[in-house]
DNA sequence: CTACATGCTACAGTGGCTGTAGCTTCAAGG
DNA sequence: CCTTGAAGCTACAGCCACTGTAGCATGTAG
């Protein structure tokens, strides 16, 4: 074990790009290594858990901005974790939130599709609804 | 009729801001319009019809790209509208894929707020699920 | 004629990477 | 020991669809 790792070799762990775990340092989310003689960045498994914590979560959701919080938690275990389910949570709503809005936009694009005659152009539904101005087409008004 | 408006007249009336149009303009959605003597943009109700069609098509989903297809097929009335019909089904079907995609984050992410006992960080089930490489709390694992 | 709102261009920033250019270093084979 | 090719380095541009800012110029109402 203490295995060491290249970047190479860390990115192929954790199905990530090279290019993003450098990233993810430059952002202060994953700490600088140590690094070889000739100047390449050395890894160890703590660091291997960290990227796989990072990109778990971000796989999830959460927004680098969130995860630099969860992060930061995680270091001090003792205290309450009512902030760690705030951040999920509002990464929750937030999903929840994108869902809804896409469910309409479905709707609407499904009407659309729908009713299209397959005619000209100049008939076509899809053009027509795009273009009325007053979105009396639409289910309701407030995709914007 | 036939009203001139300048670009702060235009972007209230689209409920957008005037950068947004000048945007617009420099992406090739928008023609340029005349000018004032001063430089100043002036436009027609054919500007507010265009920039109202890419304002809704924009707030349905429909990226840039395919409303300057569509805002091309729109110059050719006389063609049959399969096309169009192709571009608002791809718009679908890319909407479609959010929602099933944002429906599994939101189960995994509900279990892991209602797994959650308020209790240390260190016995945190949202800390503990994040931290797990091997994704076996998840219910599907491609969540990637 | 004077304010003040509006408009102009040009450019930087958003989020979360990804790709590229032009180098240097590393590891394996001969 | 030497070569070769993969992998790594830094620094920066690009993606999408805007949004915001700086530093001016123009337009309009009183």
């Amino acid at each position: 074990m203490a295995e060491i790792l290249g970047i190479g070799a860390l990115a192929k762990r954790a199905a990530t790009k090279v290019q993003t775990i450098r990233f993810y340092e430059q952002e202060g989310l994953m700490p600088a290594p140590a690094r070889s003689e000739g100047g390449q960045r050395r890894y160890t498994e703590t660091h291997a858990d960290r990227l796989a914590f990072i990109r778990h979560a971000r796989e999830l959701g959460f927004p680098l901005d969130a995860i630099r919080e969860l992060l930061k938690l995680v270091d001090k275990p003792d205290q309450p974790c009512a902030e760690v389910d705030r951040v999920a949570s509002d990464v929750l709503a937030d999903v929840e939130a994108k869902i809804v809005r896409l469910e309409s936009l479905r709707g609407e694009l499904r009407r659309m599709v729908r009713q299209c005659r397959h005619g000209r152009v100049s008939d076509c539904r899809v053009i027509k609804v795009l273009a009325d101005h007053t979105h009396s087409h639409c289910l309701s008004p407030d995709h914007g």
